[in-house]
DNA sequence: GTGTAGAACTAACATTTGTTACCGTTAAAC
DNA sequence: GTTTAACGGTAACAAATGTTAGTTCTACAC
């Protein structure tokens, strides 16, 4: 009875996670229960014990599928020849697109990622860690180059991904522009600031 | 015996609210209990609520004293004349300087405030609404006044108030430039842009 | 010294939490 | 038709949670 609704290409493993990044973005990972998610899912709470080994797993799941993501996109970005600023915006839209195609896995592992435990949590702290130098180290480049104006790097990086994580604000609003010109209206004010030259 | 450490000039509840101010930055709100904040405060958890009534209006005292200084804030730069992207910067250099001397109330409230519960949840979302409205209507006054380039206001909105919360990267980092010299970069790189003019 | 108010303590409470053990049903494999 | 593996359910667990009741201590006013 009340077997898991399958949605078609995905198991049923899948479609708890994606249950439960919607659930952890909404009310956060610690304030989400397992009889939440169950309900959610549409089973009693034991019954996702079946599919995956603890709630701890769900989170560490989605959190390094994303991190994959990032640092697959800046393995290719990097090996790219074209203009350091070109690459930061590069990044920049690669991220603007995800936080649109992958709401809730992106934002739940960009915030609930403290709730992570070791081994997991160190690994992913690198992670960030590495991933922010690498963006920070493209844009001094660029200001060696002159591409870029001088501004002290790691202060441009914590801009640049804090800004998209703004989208969590488009997601949630009534009267939405496009996906694509919300891009452009980003990409934009990043690169080219606010104030009309 | 271990009465709560005083510090000179506040309350105890002052010392609780600002220990758990600490705790729901470092942890979360739902990720922390009573007894957690008890025992950096010094105390039984029991003791706590001598001073307190529930761990729910810690949360509420935090979320409405940064919610009213932010629009006192607003208020009197509305009132100013000046122009209009003079206005955004102030606001923004406010921001900053919250972040920056009042991080850990600042950002729980940021962070945290979903988990309020009604009517203190719908208090703050319109606050928050409207609050958003006022600036991104500055916006629009600079866009029509040829001040401010022509973007989408809201977008323009999400971006600073997001950008100015990845000061707690900031706050984590080992070595870290000036509070002065990260004001004046978030400044250029939110009213410039980037590139290079 | 005695009284009083504030503030700490201990003990306990009802829930909620993540998780396990175990059993029943179903549908496909042979 | 029988076997088997997948997957659902029920019941229960120990631990942790926010909070209350009642008691004891402490510091100051008189």
């Amino acid at each position: 009875m009340a077997k898991i609704r399958q949605r078609k290409n995905s198991t049923r493993k899948e479609t708890i996670v994606d249950t439960a990044a919607r659930l952890f973005r909404e009310r956060g990972f610690a304030a989400t229960s397992m009889r939440d998610l169950a309900e959610q899912v549409g089973v009693e709470a034991a019954s996702l014990y079946n599919h995956i080994s603890s709630k701890a797993e769900i989170l560490q799941e989605l959190c390094f599928k994303v991190a994959n993501q990032f640092i697959s996109n800046i393995d290719k970005i990097e090996a790219e020849d074209s203009p350091a600023i070109k690459k930061i915006e590069a990044i920049l839209r690669f991220h603007i697109r995800q936080m649109l195609n992958h709401y809730e896995e992106v934002y739940v592992s960009d915030r609930e990622w403290k709730h992570l435990t070791d081994p997991y949590l160190s690994n992913i702290r690198n992670q960030r860690r590495v991933y922010r130098q690498r963006i920070a180290s493209i844009i001094e480049e660029g200001i060696r180059k002159n591409e870029i104006k001088k501004i002290d790097a790691p202060t441009a990086v914590l801009i640049m991904l804090h800004a998209v994580s703004g989208i969590e604000s488009w997601h949630r609003s009534k009267q939405k522009i496009s996906g694509e010109i919300l891009e452009e209206n980003m990409i934009s004010i990043l690169i080219e600031g606010l104030q009309k030259k």
